[in-house]
DNA sequence: GTTGAGCGTT
């Protein structure tokens, strides 16, 4: 009853969605079902949230049961103030699947229906109709929310990793890595690819000049006095100091 | 602890 969004969709083929904007990002359905169910029979009510955070998105689809009541809820609850702000609500536009909504009503593909009109024209054109309308309110007004970014950012990385998989795509998972070290590790293949230049003549001049140079010319005298004394200064820093102090009172 | 245009889950 009141586990609104718990489960999947009960039936929306015969109700009106409607979108709820503005509400709090506490707001839970619980909260606004009073406010609905005033208005009309509400059938379900389901608020997006993140799949990571779990957080509220901020917005909430209302199904009623009847367009009049929905109607009246609209504009009835349409800029009422709920939990400090005030809410929109519209007719949902869009639908989960694809599907095609009228008015905020499911309306569902008939199977006689189909099998009569070239519907395939028709549905191209409210297709690329919907997705246009979508890009071009996304790519004007804001830019990637941190919602969107992860959504397209996940997608990205499949892509990516679709075509970048050619030995073990499992590998790094395999190491308990997630996807999201993708973007840092996105950097490093940069430096790896400079660094064993760079790196691997130093390391091997490194240990060469040290060991190979024949302890013959500097090197024994050096390394006796170092191997002596390799701090001179601190020993006898240390050895006046510690003199002084010993001597000192 | 934060945010604020938008369109959704099994």
């Amino acid at each position: 009853m009141s586990h609104f969004g718990r489960t999947g969709p009960p039936d929306i083929t015969d109700t009106y969605s409607l979108l709820v904007l503005n509400v709090t990002f506490r707001t839970t359905a619980d909260d606004l079902f009073p406010y609905f169910d005033k208005y009309g029979k509400v059938v379900d009510i389901f608020i997006p949230r993140n799949r990571r955070t779990g957080d509220s998105r901020g917005f909430a689809f209302v199904r009623y049961k009847y367009a009049d009541e929905a109607q009246k809820a609209v504009d009835r609850l349409d800029g009422k103030v709920i939990d400090g702000r005030e809410i929109a609500v519209q007719f949902a536009k869009y639908g989960p699947n694809a599907e095609k909504i009228h008015k905020g009503r499911i309306i569902e593909l008939s199977s006689r229906s189909r099998s009569r009109s070239p519907r395939r024209r028709y549905r191209d054109d409210y297709r690329d109709r919907d997705y246009r309308d979508r890009d071009y309110r996304r790519g004007r007004g804001r830019s990637l929310d941190r919602y969107d970014r992860d959504k397209y950012g996940r997608e990205r990385d499949y892509r990516r990793r679709s075509r970048s998989r050619s030995v073990s795509p499992d590998y790094h998972r395999a190491r308990g890595r997630g996807r999201y070290y993708d973007e840092h590790r996105s950097r490093s293949p940069s430096m790896d690819s400079a660094s064993p230049i760079r790196r691997s003549p130093n390391l091997h001049r490194s240990p060469s000049p040290q060991r190979s140079p024949s302890p013959r010319g500097r090197s024994p005298d050096r390394h006796s006095r170092e191997g002596r004394s390799p701090t001179p200064l601190s020993i006898s820093s240390r050895g006046r100091s510690a003199d002084s102090r010993s001597q000192s009172p």
